[in-house]
DNA sequence: GCGATGTGCCAAAGCGTTTTTCCAACTGAT
DNA sequence: ATCAGTTGGAAAAACGCTTTGGCACATCGC
């Protein structure tokens, strides 16, 4: 501790007592008379005393710190900033645990797959969009720490605390959608199902299609969401014009990469070619056609599991263990079909970057 | 600490050595033999001992955690999340201390202006966009935590450690830019001046204007960028035409919706209105036409800060003390005028949403 | 063979809190 | 005046780790 550190010893001096009536009298915890507590309080401002939290943590075995594990995208970047939703999951929990005393410490899984907390000791964490049989997952709870996830875990036994979509109800949502609005035959983009997520997707997706007899097109974006990716992957989904007439894509980039790629070929979007997306951000808002999107409501997420954490670090049972959030379609011009006849002249428009 | 947690006492039983040797052989501290640091070492993974943060960082008298403050936006959100400045600082911060072995905290500061951090300590921050004396900033250097800034603190008078742009030329290359395709008389929409940011653009604005002879316009957005305010702002500098030919916006956002505001008023952009932005983000991207901005390279601010604020907190003087990141002009369509008598015929896609 | 120098390990003293236990001084009832 | 009960406060024991100082024993030079 740095030379001339106020401490809880050097309060009890100047106010005369043990360390012991300080601590009580700061805490509210023991028998102190109103007189001293509000005494040492003073005395403890004017000194300009901070408690230490590590002492505080070491005795009371917590340290105040919950754990946010984003999956990695790309190497380059610590997590694609542009990719919104997970963007509005740590908002949503920082400012959660924030209001609530905590602190958020947001990381990625190493790509050593080690613990990824390094040095730092978290009371509990949450694991955004968890592999099957996530070992990280497993690891932290055979460590003792409280884990709750976003979206499930794939394979678990346990029963485990998560929050999330009910993925098959609003895949139909975009699906009908997308038919309603048009769509004979729409394509699936997405990763690879190694989340809860994507693999619901894809099996909502193929059932939809088998129940109106149409074949199904799945596209996977390879590894590693980056730029080039989706883009390539972008590429692929219009390779199936004319056989597909629409694109659902799991990822609003996705979604982003498949109308520039529309653009740039000259299909008209929505006249030729509809496109939906998942999840809602600024990007999709501001596009031109701007985005049907389904809105995840990463920030009802990030808020639940956090609320859920809290819980659970303070022994405290979550209610209810685990939580489904809502979703919804946000209908906008990308599958909003037009009149035929009254398409605007807008090539001069589309074809420039 | 939880029943049957294994710590250092445990290890050193299993191994039958004393608590210190485990702690030397663990840290390749003391004088040890290699076979029984290696004993040692095998035996605490085999015991799964995870040292206890707390203790550690007791008798160290550092937390390994950074702080990382951004200004709060709205109310409602902890940071707008479409703010892609702040999340890229956030992103490049948080990648940098994980590599170091730090785990980062990101906050905001509170409405009362109470301290950010709750519980927990940290052992430095870096405060973002600091406002003129900023009280945190004192605040937190009286409590000898180490800090660093993004953007500097106006009035200062210590030697402070930072990371900023050069904002005074990075605005002339901006109005540059504009008058270079056309502008006569650019508008500037931008935030209260609290920053040096603001500050420093409003001042280039004023003196570039005077050196090209052409009267300031200045618009300030409402405090609290939320989207109604920048609507309302972007309202007041449409309201400058035919005065004004082109806005630069110091806020994508605001950019956005200026872009937005011309679209529902028929004012062709870039035909009749330039607009530029700063910092890049995916929305600008995407818009239509996309966004001609500055870009700041928060990455770059975010990670030179981190690794100037390690510095500090690890006893090191960071080299330099004070950092300038260049910045670039990226154009994009909203400022590339296009031949006379080309103009697409694109009433039909401005009118609608 | 004797001091000098290394080597491998350990005991004990903290680090700054909280918590438990205990004590002395009152209070009021008998 | 004595006893039980209460009240305000303090002493001391953790919490789990690092660090300092030191103790044996081995090695070496002369």
């Amino acid at each position: 501790m740095a030379r001339g550190r106020v401490g809880i010893r050097q309060v009890a001096e100047a106010a005369g007592v043990s360390p012991t009536t300080v601590s009580h009298a700061l805490n509210g915890k023991g028998r102190v008379t109103t007189e001293t507590r509000e005494r040492i309080q003073r005395i403890a401002a004017e000194l300009g005393y901070r408690p230490n939290a590590s002492a505080r943590n070491l005795v009371g075995g917590r340290t105040g710190l919950l754990g946010l594990v984003v999956p990695p995208t790309d190497e380059l970047l610590f997590l694609a900033s542009d990719v919104a939703y997970f963007v509005q999951i740590t908002n949503a929990a920082t400012n959660v645990a924030m209001k609530q005393g905590y602190g958020l410490v947001v990381t990625t899984v190493p790509e050593d797959r080690s613990s990824p907390f390094g040095q730092v000791e978290v009371d509990g964490a949450i694991v955004v969009d968890p592999l099957e049989r996530d070992p990280l997952v497993l690891e932290l709870r055979a460590a003792g720490v409280p884990v709750v996830t976003t979206g499930r875990v794939l394979g678990d036994e346990e029963d485990g605390v998560w929050v999330d979509n009910d993925h098959r109800a609003s895949t139909r949502l975009v699906l009908d959608h997308l038919a309603r609005h048009g769509s004979r035959c729409p394509a699936l983009l997405t990763n690879q199902p190694s989340t809860s997520f994507a693999f619901e997707v894809e099996e909502t997706y193929a059932a939809w299609c088998a129940e109106h007899a149409v074949e199904p097109h799945l596209v996977h974006v390879r590894a590693g969401i980056s730029e080039d990716a989706a883009a390539e992957a972008a590429r692929r989904v219009l390779d199936l014009r004319p056989t597909c007439d629409a694109a659902y894509a799991t990822l609003d980039r996705l979604a982003l990469a498949t109308l520039h790629e529309a653009t740039r070929r000259n299909v008209a979007v929505p006249e030729e070619f509809l496109i939906a997306g998942a999840t809602d951000s600024e990007a999709a808002r501001w596009s031109l056609p701007s985005l049907t999107v389904l809105n995840l409501q990463p920030d009802a997420l990030g808020r639940s599991a956090t609320e859920a954490l809290i819980a659970l670090v303070e022994g405290r049972e979550p209610d209810p263990r685990q939580r489904t959030v809502p979703c919804e379609v946000i209908a906008r011009a990308s599958t909003r079909r037009r009149p035929a006849g009254r398409r605007p002249a807008a090539t001069a428009i589309r074809v420039e970057s």
